[in-house]
DNA sequence: TGTACATCAGTGAACGCGCGTTCACTGATGTAC
DNA sequence: TGTACATCAGTGAACGCGCGTTCACTGATGTAC
C-alpha cells in the first residue's frame, strides 16, 4: 500500500529509462531494424538477459521511445498556436521554436524522421498515430481563429496535416544540414510556411479572375 | 573492339540487375542497414562471394539502387509540367500521375521514402542529391511560366522544393494507406497542392489589407 | 521491532545460427597469332 | 579457321564473431505476522 517510490520499483524505472536513452543514442547512426538487443544492454551496463525484464523485444522498445519522444512535444503545439502577434511574427516564431527543439534534442527528431518510414511496422504505426494526433490538435486550434470562418472540417484537417508534415520535413532538413546550414534551412522553411499560410488566406476565394463564391475549393 | 554485347559482359549485367532487383524486393519489409549480403545473393541464387564481383558492399549497392530508381523518374517531371490545360486540371493530373507510378512500382518509392532518412549515410546523400536535382528541374520549369514573372530565383527554388517534398510525402502516404486508402490520400494531396498553388499565385501580393508592392515577401 | 518467507531485477553460462570476408579454385569466354 | 594462353564471373570450404534466447541462479527488497 505504499504510493511512494519503493526502492525496487524506482531502480527498475531508472534502468528502463537508461535502456531507452542508450537506444536513442545508438540510433543516431543506424536504424531500429539493425539495432541489437545486446548492443543496447552493453551500453547500459547490464546483462543481455535483463533486457527482457523491461521490454519484450527491440520493436517494443521502439514503440515506447516513440511515445516518450512525441508525447513530450504535444505541449509545443499549444505554445506555438496560442502565441499572440500577427501571423508573420507567429510564423517566424514557429520555425524558430522547431529549430531550437531540434538543436536541443537532435536525437529525438532524428529517430522520428528515420523510423517514420523505417522497417519496423509497429513503430511506423505508432509514429503515424501520434502525427495524426498532432494534425488534429493543429486543426482544432485553427478552428478557433477568425480566419477559419467558413472552413470545412475536412479542410482544417488537411491544413493541419500540411503544417505538421512541413514541421517534420523542416526538422529533418535542419538535422541533415548540420549546424552551419541550419539558418539557411530555417530561412527557406519560413518562406514555405508563409506561402502555405498565404494559400490558406485565399482558400475561400473563388478561382482567379472570378468573383468569390461560398464554399471555396470544396467539392 | 567489339561494341556488341559480349556473352560475358551481358551475363554480368544480368546478374548485377538481378542483385538490384532482389535487394529492392527484400527491402519492402526491412531497411538497408539490416539487409544482409548473403540474404541478397541467396535470393538471386549465387554464392555470397560472387557479390563482390558487382558491388563493394551493401551501401554501394544501395547507392546504385537510388540512381536507378530516381534516375528513371526524371522524365516524369517534364511530363507533368509541360502538360497543357488550366492549373486546376494540371494539378489533378500531377497527383494522378504520382499515384499511378506508386501503384505500378511501389517497391521503388518505398525504398526512397525509407532510406531518405535511413541509417546508411552514402545512400541518404545520394537521395538528397537527386531530390535537389528534381527541385531545380521544377524551378526551371516554373520559371518559364507567365505566372512566375517577378519571382526571385531563390523563391522559385523554394517552391520547387515544396512541390518535390509534397510529392515524396504523398507517395509515402499512398504506400502507407494501402490500396483502399489510396483514393482518400490522393484527394487530400490534391487539396494540399491546390492550397500551395493558391499561395504561389498570391506570393507577389502585398501583406493582407495592404496595397501590393514589388518584391513580394522577399527580404 | 523482529523474523520468516515471497518476490523479482539482474547474473552468467550455454546453445545453435547466420553473418561478412578470405582464399585457392574452376571452367566458360575472350584474345592473339 | 585453329590453337594456345589470358581473363574473370562464379564456386565452395573455412574462419572467427556477435547475435537472440534458454535456463537455473542470487541476493536485495518487500510483505505478513
Amino acid at each position: 500500500m505504499s504510493h511512494t517510490a519503493g526502492i525496487r520499483q524506482s531502480q527498475k524505472l531508472k534502468t528502463r529509462q537508461a535502456l531507452l536513452d542508450a537506444a536513442l543514442g545508438l540510433l543516431e547512426h543506424q536504424s531500429l531494424s539493425s539495432l541489437g538487443l545486446r548492443e543496447v544492454t552493453r551500453a547500459v551496463g547490464i546483462t543481455p538477459t535483463a533486457f527482457y525484464r523491461h521490454f519484450e523485444s527491440i520493436p517494443a522498445l521502439g514503440v515506447a521511445l516513440v511515445e516518450q519522444t512525441l508525447g513530450s512535444l504535444h505541449g509545443m503545439i499549444g505554445a506555438i498556436l496560442t502565441e499572440t502577434g500577427d501571423s508573420e511574427v507567429r510564423l517566424d516564431r514557429s520555425v524558430g521554436l522547431i529549430a531550437r527543439h531540434v538543436r536541443e534534442q537532435p536525437a529525438h527528431f532524428r529517430f522520428i524522421a528515420r523510423e517514420q518510414h523505417g522497417g519496423v511496422g509497429p513503430v511506423r504505426e505508432a509514429i503515424a498515430a501520434q502525427l495524426q494526433l498532432f494534425a488534429e490538435e493543429v486543426a482544432a486550434a485553427l478552428a478557433t481563429e477568425p480566419e477559419s470562418q467558413g472552413w470545412a472540417e475536412e479542410d482544417l484537417l488537411m491544413l493541419g496535416g500540411l503544417y505538421v508534415d512541413h514541421m517534420v520535413v523542416t526538422a529533418s532538413a535542419i538535422l541533415d544540414a548540420g549546424p552551419d546550414g541550419a539558418a539557411r534551412v530555417a530561412r527557406v522553411a519560413r518562406r514555405r510556411l508563409r506561402l502555405i499560410t498565404l494559400g490558406a488566406l485565399h482558400w475561400l476565394d473563388g478561382p482567379p479572375g472570378v468573383a468569390p463564391r461560398a464554399g471555396g475549393h470544396g467539392r
